[in-house]
DNA sequence: TTATATGCAAAGTGTTTGCATAGCA
DNA sequence: TGCTATGCAAACACTTTGCATATAA
């Protein structure tokens, strides 16, 4: 793996949230800095990092991948009706098993997510007067 | 949410899954009993079902969907590589705090699903070699 | 009877890819 | 120098949607 500007401003660009951005969101960032930078260059960029487990792909609901900077245990809310993403309180973060209990494969494991999913507040609202 | 053939019949071919099909795997099985059923009613119906919680929509990865015929807790291995995902042990799955503790907000919590992310042994092996 | 579900096909969305050029090592 | 990465645009894969018709309640 190269490095190269576009590379490292990506990667910058990713550090600096906090949330999941989707592709275009970090493409659109990144654009104020490489205005001439493609899209597909995000997209291939983003790839490779997470391969190489320096960033995660999320695949979190809603059609669009999300990336996260920081490839840590993360629990999230998904609603089944609007597909938003919320993400819960650090401290709901349970003790997982040891990675190693996974079995006795040669499965390399890099981390993990925790996802909840049902109604979101607005939805679960919505729902209660039909 | 009337009741129809079709929606039966992709209910029932979900059932006979232990696996987590795709849309177009349910959708050429359901065709065997309903020959001239079109993709967008899967597409919707699956959509109609995991809204009400019947079923389960899954993102894991791959740029596809998946449908799950049990909405129960479950823990899924999804490699970064080549997007595989390998259905975990049973008795992997850790008790998860019990879901009132997510907040106090409102939120209807219909399940969770926990997933770890890594290289599945063959991309693993592959990746020693390079 | 009438509102919801269907089949069909077209449109949409997000992502990937081929190719010629640029640029890192 | 040689091989990987880029920009651009076209192609792709999967999913959603509009519309006229059929059907459950």
């Amino acid at each position: 793996m190269r490095n190269t500007e576009q590379k490292s401003v990506i990667l910058e660009v990713l550090q600096t949230h906090k949330d999941h951005p989707t592709a275009d969101q970090i493409y659109s960032e990144v654009r104020e800095r490489l205005p001439r930078i493609s899209l597909g260059t995000v997209y291939r960029n983003l790839e490779k990092m997470s391969q190489a487990g320096v960033i995660l792909k999320l695949e979190l609901g809603g059609g669009q991948k999300r990336f996260d900077p920081t490839p840590s245990d993360h629990a999230h809310f998904r609603c089944v009706i609007c597909s938003a993403v919320e993400d819960l309180p650090e401290d709901l973060r349970i003790d997982l098993p040891e990675l190693s209990t996974l079995d006795n494969s040669k499965r390399v494991v890099l981390g993990n997510t925790l996802e909840y999913y049902g109604y979101c507040e607005k939805c679960a609202a919505e729902r209660q007067l039909n």
